[in-house]
DNA sequence: CAGTGGTCTAGACCACTGA
DNA sequence: CAGTGGTCTAGACCACTGT
């Protein structure tokens, strides 16, 4: 008789899978529910806001809860550090640094991080090897304003990505997928052809509205990127 | 003096953010938590589950709760219906289809739907522009076993995506995503060059463990996925 | 075993917003 | 204005799990 919300949740789901509520449609209200299931109004609560959260619902005051026209499809990815991502393939991970200058920041990379002017910036370049092949490259600019201890950090052991996340743990980032071709460069790095498709992601990095920094990552060529939902 | 669910939520954040509690750090607990911002457990309760559901920190009973030591990254991406996508940009959708034959169930897509034994499919192939540009190939199965409906439904106005959606309005699916080559034939119809890089989705959708559909969707070369987190 | 989070309850008040 | 969801409370019991 006594529902979870878990119970009321998955109930509720299984009648929006199975037809019974049609999309568009009204589900009952929130003290309805709670009478149906036997169980108090903040059980129906939580089960029917999670589910508006999913996509799956909508609700709105006074109007009440629909079922969504165009149910609302969303995959979450997780963004794993690369040291991360290849020893869970059981795999050995090895890094290497291949170039590291301090340079301004290039006006491409300006619009890239919404900044007015310019500015001095560490750029390196590094390799993730999995098994001692290569996994990925990338290519990263951190600006020296915004973290001027990066100039003497030590990046020959360990790549700036896990000496960022235990100096800003936390910040905004935006983060875009594409594909491109791999150039001279990119090939001999990844031991792949010239021309061959790859997958890149990019992204950028604020803390309190200021850039910090900009990478690009090139896996080689036939990585994807999975998930359900 | 009250506070709410939001209020505690972001104070907690900006404590982590500026670094007050380090990554790794034990928090106090909802008791302790709930009479410093006096209010009740359950308000400190949402905040923290809250963040938790986010990747910020880590909770266990009786162990406590502790910022997460790797800040746990993740994206989330709406996954558009065509249409939309194409008109929220401003520009006008058409839809072409391109062919429909009926064919048995290749051997390669029976490993992708984790079909035992084929079967008969409708195989598909339309192209979505903006503006009058190809904008997305589309190169979709759809099991007849599993939807018999598809093979009279008339996909010459509209597509397959709308029409699933309506029939089979919620279901699980699995999407990855990947760079490629265009080939002779996706060259012709995004009107792009043969051995550009395009941007791949694919997507494998079941309902209730029997195969639906996949489908194979190509981007024009240049397009981008992003997102925020 | 004891401490912590996980969940439920019954009731209350508030904030929106459609009619 | 009135109906619906949004949130808070004080208290309770339970479930898990480290010690």
């Amino acid at each position: 008789m006594t529902s979870t919300y878990r119970d009321v949740k998955s109930d509720i789901l299984s009648k929006i899978t199975k037809g019974e509520w049609q999309p568009g449609s009204l589900v009952p209200n929130e003290v309805e529910l709670a009478e149906t299931y036997g169980c108090a109004r903040a059980t129906v609560n939580r089960a029917m806001r999670e589910l508006a959260d999913e996509g799956i619902i909508e609700r709105r005051r006074k109007a009440g809860t629909r079922v969504r026209m165009a149910p609302l499809r969303q995959a979450r990815f997780d963004i794993p550090i690369v040291r991360c991502e290849i020893e869970e393939k059981g795999a050995e991970y090895r890094y290497s640094l291949v170039s590291q200058i301090v340079e301004d920041v290039p006006a491409w990379l300006r619009g890239r991080l919404k900044l007015q002017s310019g500015g001095r910036s560490l750029h390196l370049v590094c390799m993730h090897y999995a098994d001692g092949d290569p996994y990925q490259h990338e290519d990263r600019w951190i600006s020296l304003d915004a973290l001027p201890d990066a100039e003497t950090a030590d990046f020959t052991t360990t790549g700036p990505n896990e000496w960022l996340v235990s100096t800003i743990p936390f910040s905004d980032a935006e983060i875009s997928f594409s594909a491109a071709l791999a150039d001279k460069n990119i090939a001999d790095h990844l031991s792949c052809s010239l021309g061959d498709p790859v997958f890149t992601v990019e992204r950028s990095t604020w803390w309190e509205g200021q850039a910090l920094t900009y990478v690009r990552l090139t896996y080689r060529p036939g990585h994807r990127l999975t998930t359900r939902y």
